[in-house]
DNA sequence: GGCATAGTGATAACGATTATCATTATCCCA
DNA sequence: TGGGATAATGATAATCGTTATCACTATGCC
């Protein structure tokens, strides 16, 4: 006798999302990622949303900060809150780490990474017995541009 | 002949608060910042408002925020943004520059400073011709009790 | 005491973000 | 190649932390 156990089918919602799997294609998501890497990184949702909308004329501010969550989620975005408590947005998965210089005079932001500092910054938590995670450095002070000359 | 020149009297709108001069006396500053000082760092300003209604029941929210505005100009107090985008303070003014190490599972804050990487970061920003005039270091992970054993 | 005005509290307004819900688009399967 | 299940969407209400408004009170100075 053969016995034929066949897996019950899962259902979309059983799925695990996090990771894009069983999620379906989007052209908003695919618009928005687009808008991630093609334009100038750390975008408020509202400029992605207005960018966005040069492609899409009838998109939605919540399907932006839906869409935001869920490539956060799958690794494809990453979200950072600078001062102001505003989230901005910049393209990740393939990028590597780095922290910010940000001008508090244009709000430009510079990427700089120092590999020495992030050693340190493991020392430091190692020093308190503490499982770092991740990390957050920001410098604010003024650009090349902005402090004259 | 004598000439008598006399200046005249400045209004308190017209003198400077930013360092407390021609503020008058408040009561709810004095508890606000003894709020700041005698408890455990870090608050909100909610936490903060509930700890001064225990000394003064009337004490309205908007006056919680203002006196944290006030003290943060006096340079009695530092206000941060952690990751959730919802402001804290802690009593400054003589106390030292430190960062942060911040445990997402409790919540608790570890106050922590490394010379060595201040030194860096300065170093960082001198390379990207960038004048820093403050930064923000939080590390967030898992403090030794929520880290297990 | 009396005046000018800083400080206060209640509450409305605000901006960013999230929740709700009816509608639409996508996927899977027969 | 439909048709059903349901994920995705957009409009909009709701939420949350914070700020603005305004009538009223407390303070400091003469
Ligand atoms: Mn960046
Ligand atoms: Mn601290
Ligand atoms: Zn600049
Ligand atoms: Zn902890």
């Amino acid at each position: 006798m053969i016995i034929v156990i066949t897996m019950p089918k899962l259902p979309f919602k059983a799925r695990e999302k996090s990771d894009c799997l069983g999620a379906r294609r989007s052209t908003r998501r695919e618009a928005i990622l687009d808008v991630l890497t093609s334009g100038p990184g750390h975008l408020s949702a509202e400029e992605i949303h207005k960018a966005a909308l040069k492609r899409l004329p009838r998109i939605g501010i919540a399907t932006v900060y839906r869409a935001l969550k869920f490539l956060c989620g799958c690794g494809k975005a990453a979200e950072f809150i600078p001062a102001d408590g505003v989230a901005r947005y910049e393209p990740a998965g393939s990028r590597a780490h780095h922290d910010h210089l940000i001008c508090t005079s244009c709000g430009c932001f510079i990427e700089a990474v120092d590999p020495e500092i992030e050693r340190l910054q493991v020392r430091l938590a190692a020093r308190h017995r503490f499982k770092p995670s991740s990390h957050k450095l920001e410098i604010y002070g003024l650009c090349s541009n902005c402090a004259g000359k």
